[in-house]
DNA sequence: ATGTCGCTTTGAAAGCGA
């Protein structure tokens, strides 16, 4: 089967973009991040009258997640174990839409299935923005909740906001004093393997990006950043045959700043 | 050129987030 992440920025804007890009790619499973719409505006007859299923989590304008699987979901669950809350100075907790996760190709008794979570971490702003703190917080609770979806065949899939390594950013000195380059951030993104789980994206596309900022020609500069990773549990990670980036994606108009990251993923011994 | 985009409130333009 084949799994893809892709961070869409608004599917309302990219939806008839996006299922074309499912077709012509032969996807299976698309992890969304960013859907930028509560429910009611997901615009699920055009994913559905092609043969897909949608399970999404929005609740306004910003963030939203979702799965879209032709190969079945089941046991879809809408923001993890102890993810933490967003509070702002007098204000109640928002548990912002940023996490689903659900079991897609499962055969008879959930033979062969992946669990896939389509992730957005938070973005972090500034070191010294509250949301900076929030992030680690998150990404913290994430490694919690994943451990014992270890032991089963489990993909992290999504938009981490957090640049692992400085081969990962067209030029690492532009981020100093910066988010996504932080030390705490890594160690934070580390735990998730802490908790038993490795990135397999990296290996099979040496030196490529998957974001491009829509400013100051950032594209056209290849002044890029691999932000939108694959962390695979080891049942999952033996499957993966293969993993490949969507460059095409981010050309011309009507683009995403994202591209699609896309998991081949055979069937299990 | 802060070389952009998408959403919102709001009723053209500005604010927010990334």
């Amino acid at each position: 089967m084949r799994i893809a992440t892709w961070n869409v920025n608004s599917i309302r804007t990219r939806a008839d973009r996006v299922l074309d890009w499912l077709e012509r790619t032969d996807t299976d499973v698309l992890a969304v991040q960013e859907t930028k719409c509560r429910d009611d505006q997901f615009p699920y007859l055009v994913f559905e009258a092609a043969g897909y299923q949608v399970a999404h989590l929005g609740l306004n304008q910003w963030n939203g997640v979702a799965l879209i699987s032709r190969i079945g979901i089941t046991g879809v669950e809408r923001h993890f174990p102890g993810q933490p809350a967003f509070a702002k100075p007098g204000q109640e907790p928002i548990m912002e839409p940023r996490a689903i996760g659900g079991l897609v190709g499962a055969g008879a008794g959930g033979a062969g299935g992946v669990r896939v979570w389509s992730l957005y971490i938070p973005n972090g702003r500034a070191l010294d923005d509250p949301h900076y703190e929030y992030k680690l917080a998150w990404l913290e609770a994430l490694a919690r909740a994943a451990e014992p979806w270890s032991t089963e065949a489990t993909l992290l899939l999504g938009d981490w906001n957090v640049i692992p390594r400085d081969e990962d950013v067209w030029d690492v000195t532009a981020f100093d004093g910066k988010t996504h380059v932080s030390a705490p951030e890594r160690a934070a993104l580390s735990r998730i393997e802490d908790a038993g789980y490795a990135e397999v994206s990296r290996e099979h596309t040496p030196g490529a990006y998957t974001y491009w900022d829509y400013q100051r020609l950032a594209f056209p500069k290849n002044n890029g950043m691999r932000i939108d990773l694959a962390f695979a549990s080891p049942a999952a990670a033996e499957r993966v045959s293969n993993v490949w980036i969507d460059r095409d994606e981010r050309k011309g108009k009507g683009a995403s700043d994202h591209v699609p990251v896309v998991l081949e993923i055979t069937a299990p011994e």
